[in-house]
DNA sequence: ATGACGATTTACT
DNA sequence: GTAAATCGTCATA
C-alpha cells in the first residue's frame, strides 16, 4: 500500500497557472500527490493531498457540464482561465470543485475527487458533522469523495470562479516536484457519468494507487 | 409555470 | 445490493 509522505509544516511553493494551463489529462495526473489548501475566515488552515481526480474534456465530451458547447451562469468558470475553481452544486445537497484547465474558451477541467487529510482534521470532521452523535469512524472517510471533501473544507458556490493561484482562501501547493509515477497511478472510467454513452467508458479517472482515502477503490482497469 | 434531471451520499434490506 | 434525500438548473410551454 503506497502512503503519500506528509509535505513540511510551513507552506510550500504554489502549483502556478502554467501547471494548471496544460493538455487536462496531464494535469489531471499531475494534481496526484498535490497540496489543496483552505483558510477559513477564523484563520484555520484545512489541507489534503490529492489522490483522486478525473478530467472532463469539454465540448466532445459528453460526461463534461460543457458538453456540446453547453454555457450557462452555472458553468461559466470553467470557459474562464486556468487554474480558477469551477464549484457546482448537485443533487440537490452535495458540491463538487473542479480546477479548470487549458485556455479560456476552451472549457475543460478537473474533478477532486477525494484528498488524504493532512491539516485540521478536528475542524473538518465538524464541518462534515454527519451526525453529532455518530461521529466518523476514522479519517479515510473525511474526504473520500467530491461531495465529501467540499463539505469538510467548506467549500460552496460562493467559492466558484476564485482564481486557485492567487486567492488566500482555496489555493494549490506544490507537494511534489515529480509527477506521480506511473506506476503508483490507477487508472479507470469516470464515476457516476454512466448515461454518456461511450465517454463512460474512457479511462479518464486517476488515482493513487492503493491509497484508502479514495472514494471507491473498485473499477480500475490499469495503471 | 412546470417537470425532469443530476460529475452524490447515506441509510437500509 | 437498492432507495431516499432534496433543490438549483435548464428545457419546454
Amino acid at each position: 500500500m503506497v502512503l503519500l509522505p506528509d509535505p513540511p509544516a510551513e507552506s510550500l511553493p504554489r502549483l502556478t497557472r502554467s501547471f494548471c494551463r496544460r493538455d487536462t489529462v496531464t494535469v489531471a495526473r499531475a494534481l496526484l500527490g498535490q497540496l489543496l489548501v483552505r483558510r477559513l475566515k477564523d484563520g484555520t488552515r484545512l489541507s489534503g493531498l490529492i489522490v483522486e481526480t478525473e478530467a472532463y474534456l469539454g465540448p466532445d465530451d459528453r460526461a463534461a457540464h460543457t458538453y456540446n458547447h453547453h454555457r450557462s451562469p452555472r458553468n461559466q468558470s470553467m470557459w474562464g482561465p486556468a487554474g480558477h475553481a469551477y464549484v457546482y452544486f448537485t443533487y440537490g445537497m452535495h458540491h463538487c470543485m473542479n480546477v479548470v484547465t487549458r485556455d479560456e474558451h476552451c472549457p475543460q477541467a478537473v474533478l477532486i475527487r477525494a484528498l488524504q487529510p493532512i491539516e485540521g482534521h478536528q475542524a473538518m470532521r465538524l464541518l462534515r458533522q454527519p451526525n453529532p452523535a455518530k461521529p466518523l469512524p476514522n479519517d479515510t472517510n473525511l474526504c473520500s469523495g467530491p461531495a465529501k471533501l467540499c463539505k469538510a473544507f467548506a467549500i460552496a458556490r460562493a467559492l466558484d470562479g476564485i482564481d486557485l493561484i492567487t486567492s488566500d482562501e482555496l489555493w494549490l501547493e506544490r507537494a511534489r516536484t515529480r509527477a506521480l509515477p506511473n506506476k503508483n497511478i490507477a487508472v479507470g472510467p469516470r464515476i457516476g457519468i454512466q448515461s454518456s454513452g461511450d465517454w463512460a467508458d474512457k479511462p479518464l479517472r486517476f488515482a493513487v494507487r492503493g491509497s484508502p482515502y479514495i472514494s471507491r477503490p473498485s473499477g480500475f482497469t490499469k495503471t
